[in-house]
DNA sequence: CTGAAAGCGCTTACAG
DNA sequence: CTGAAAGCGCTTACAG
């Protein structure tokens, strides 16, 4: 049996109070008493139960935390694997805990939410990665990893996505390409369109021409993509020198996909990645790619909601967090001799 | 304002008794009663406050996990998010939580199991990955994922790595190696011990002599190793042919400090590993790799511990679960004009 | 078929 | 400096 707070008043004669107070280290009850009722609860091996204090408090020591789709899925991309243990670090560091989303089924998040905060279990609730509406009217806090769509009236963090975008285009640029293709865009995640926009005005800004048949829509996470789509693409002799790609495993597709076409990275086609995961690193060739330093996304999410929790926050927060290029073999410049 | 059950109880002109009742389904309450209070449950947004119930029902509707090392560390290795899908899976087809213990610092897996059922917050533990000794005497049901040192006593699910240890070395030898290495040994956890026990048997039913010197330690999940000792086993003449790798990442480390000494995988050295990671996938060569099922590994485990919530299992449970083996280029037979 | 009362394990005004 | 009482939001014997 697990000692209580009365076992522990018993035996050191005095109130459930008196001990309550000891134990948060009320400066009402005398020191001497402190010390006496913490050594006598860490000898009976006493642990305030935080279902009863969370009872009466209104508040846990837990943060919900809600994945994509449904919570499995999305866990098989390593961005989220290194959300999570940023978000975990953060957490610890203030002995609070994470509680997962787990929709067996095609659960959306705004279920997922939903049904985390009607259980009472959470003080808050990250979001990660915004699809694009999940309008959820909640009593608890909210903090999203990614962009909302109605950004404006919420906490969020977030990469600068047009930045990025724009950066991946300027880059293929510099290096002598003007066809450029656009992989992997999907209306559904405002991430691709942040990227899409960057792109477009680096082209523009370029003088070059925007054209919509070269933005290839994909799946987000699945990274499923239209292959017919591409291979068509791709066997017009005015084909594309370069392509910006929403992440490494459409890289890696793509990549094998041309090669059955007789084309090569980057000798025929230069592919910027983005996600610097470990398969794109080992990947022939090694991807350029854009790392969006997903643990540290999670570190400041869990900050951020816990300034909110303890209400030292009142307007809406935006934090950005800065990505890097990993420049590795899938860049060249583009092959002259080719039409 | 969240509504309570005594909201609806006024509501529906009824006591708060009545109201828990029908929504439990309770068939002393008349069918007609139930449905109009569910009814008026519904419309007033009504979700009992799991807090106050468990409280109650003295169980939650949480299991706490708890990973090696720090919770965050491991989750670097595809292996634990894959776990953690599984496990994610199988809780919420149920509609129970997840509930991640973060230790942020180098907290124990004992200190953070602890911590996790002292909170009261969780109905059952499910550890990652069997360290020798995690000790712990609680109040809730645990299952290990891995083999305990104390197996026979405990609930766990686990690959079988003396099978798997042992089919390594045979699918080396009969492919006419004979010089064997072993790469990845961690007296801390039990799955290398395991997988190096049949390993040694294979060698024994084979005639082969046990080389103690070729048993290379390193450290689990973080897999860093001792480069200095390969490189003397490999600068031997009579160096191994063939090497069974704990897992992908040491394998890719091997295969480039190989490189950098002029031995190529697999003309050279042939290199069987675990785990059949994306990185280990795209790496040159493929690696031939076991998949021990993480997934799988997971949803088992959870079915196991929802069955020890509902008391529906007593004695110790052991439940094994299949590997595979991914084959691609990583072996070879022995190149015959070496050595 | 329904309700009043006690209680789960804590915390915190209120009182002394 | 300490305690008695009420209450957090539920559930469940007990009673009718």
């Amino acid at each position: 049996m697990k000692a209580t707070i009365k076992d522990v008043a018993r035996e050191a004669g005095v109130s459930p109070s008196t001990v309550s107070r000891a134990l948060r280290n009320n400066p009402r009850i005398s020191q001497a008493m402190r010390d006496r009722i913490r050594d006598i609860a860490a000898r009976m091996d006493f642990h305030p139960n935080q279902m009863a204090r969370s009872l009466v408090n209104r508040k846990t020591r837990i943060v919900g935390i809600v994945f994509p789709g449904d919570a499995g899925q999305s866990l098989g991309h390593p961005f989220y694997p290194a959300v999570l243990q940023g978000l975990g670090f953060a957490a610890g560091e203030r002995r609070y805990h994470l509680l997962l989303a787990t929709g067996a089924e095609a659960v959306s998040t705004a279920e997922a939410s939903q049904s985390l905060v009607h259980s009472g279990y959470v003080s808050g609730l990250i979001i990660l990665a915004a699809e694009v509406s999940p309008h959820l009217d909640v009593s608890v806090p909210v903090v999203v990893i990614g962009r909302p769509e109605d950004a404006n009236q919420r906490h969020y963090v977030d990469t600068n996505n047009v930045l990025a975008g724009h950066t991946a285009a300027r880059h293929l640029m510099d290096r002598g390409h003007s066809r450029l293709m656009f992989l992997g865009f999907d209306p559904q995640y405002t991430v691709t369109m942040d990227r899409l926009r960057g792109y477009h005005q680096a082209l523009e800004e370029a003088g070059l021409p925007l054209r919509e048949d070269w933005v290839v829509p994909s799946r987000f996470i699945h990274n499923t993509t239209d292959n017919a789509l591409i291979r068509q693409i791709f066997l017009s002799p005015d084909r594309p020198t370069a392509v910006v790609s929403m992440d490494d495993a459409l890289s890696i597709g793509l990549t094998g996909l041309l090669g059955d076409m007789g084309l090569q990275v980057p000798r025929d086609v230069s592919v910027i990645s983005f996600n610097n995961t470990e398969a794109g690193r080992y990947h022939v060739p090694p991807l350029t790619s854009f790392d969006v330093n997903p643990y540290q996304l999670g570190v400041s999410a869990m900050g951020l909601m816990l300034d909110l929790i303890k209400g030292r926050v009142t307007k809406p927060v935006a934090i950005v967090v800065p990505f890097t290029l990993a420049e590795r073999d899938s860049v060249a410049a583009p092959n002259t001799n080719q039409p």
